[in-house]
DNA sequence: GAGAGATTGTTTGGATACGAACAAAAAGTA
DNA sequence: TACTTTTTGTTCGTATCCAAACAATCTCTC
């Protein structure tokens, strides 16, 4: 069982060392719900779904980009998958281990590589996304039904903000 | 420059590779833009404040984690700031070698461990906490005045959700 | 076309990150 | 008291993860 203090607990305790000082507890309480949301769904999807295939939480999101767009530059599915170039080098050495994906140069550009996807990955993914997608309308179901594009709306714009704030 | 897609680009794809399954668009937006902001701000925030003192994401986290109750056992820290406790150890070793932490055994319990903030520690919080709270003021301005509360409700009911779901 | 500059993917080094196995200590049981 | 069981933090092995340094390739300029 658990002994560690409730989320109410704990924002009592930060309102209280920080009294005094003038903090927007509003905005904390957005960020900080932020990562814990994030992070909690992570474990959860990763324990769920992804562990029975030996797959990471980045492993996937690098997968599900190149499902999306086939035949994609490693630069590309970088920033789309939200990680470094050379993080993107290290999965993709998992990945075509596992026999996923597929990395050749490109024709027209010697710097290029182009990520693809094997029937193996594409007959993986075919039964990975609806049950996937099973588990986010599950998670999403706890937020009301009216207000779920606003949700994903605010969402969009805090990461178009913070990806603006890096130039 | 940027070649990538632009999300609209990435969801209207998405859209077309999935034409005609039975997939829940509206909570997968949800889903994927909690990752893409957790991961733009996170990012956004190791760069232009943690960087400059040596702190990863999970280092602020469990030092600010430790700054709320000043003395804490190792498994309530590791549960709130959402880490294993096996990252945990590794991350308490690389905040002790900065000198901001500190680990003792307990004298009621000899398999606990409690970790404690030393006199740098609580200095370097007092200093990052206003500076990091302005970042997070900035980032949700892009959300309406009167719908912060309710998307940090709503990410906590997700986090809640997915939690209990683990058991 | 030759050299300077920019772009791209990989390598390197160090810090997360997790599950599983482990040893130490406490709690429960007889 | 002896034993089992449970709890806790660490270690181990492996996989991310990033910035910085790097080599290969392309582009630009003259």
């Amino acid at each position: 069982m658990t002994v560690s203090h409730t989320p109410t607990e704990t924002e009592n305790q930060v309102a209280s060392r920080l009294a005094g000082q003038p903090i927007d507890f509003n905005s904390m309480a957005v960020v900080s719900n932020l990562f814990r949301a994030a992070n909690a769904v992570r474990n959860h999807l990763e324990r769920t779904v992804l562990a029975q295939h030996n797959l990471s939480w980045t492993a996937f999101v690098v997968l599900w980009v190149a499902w999306v767009w086939q035949e994609s530059e490693t630069r590309c599915v970088a920033e789309e998958s939200g990680i470094s170039k050379a993080t993107l080098t290290g999965v993709l050495k998992t990945l075509e281990k596992l026999g996923f994906t597929t990395r050749r140069r490109s024709e027209k550009d010697g710097r290029l590589v182009i990520v693809g996807l094997t029937a193996e990955g594409n007959a993986l993914m075919q039964r990975l996304i609806p049950e996937f997608n099973k588990h986010e309308s599950e998670l999403a179901a706890v937020i009301p039904t009216g207000q779920r594009d606003e949700m994903a709306d605010h969402l969009r714009a805090v990461t178009t903000f913070a990806l603006a704030s890096d130039q």
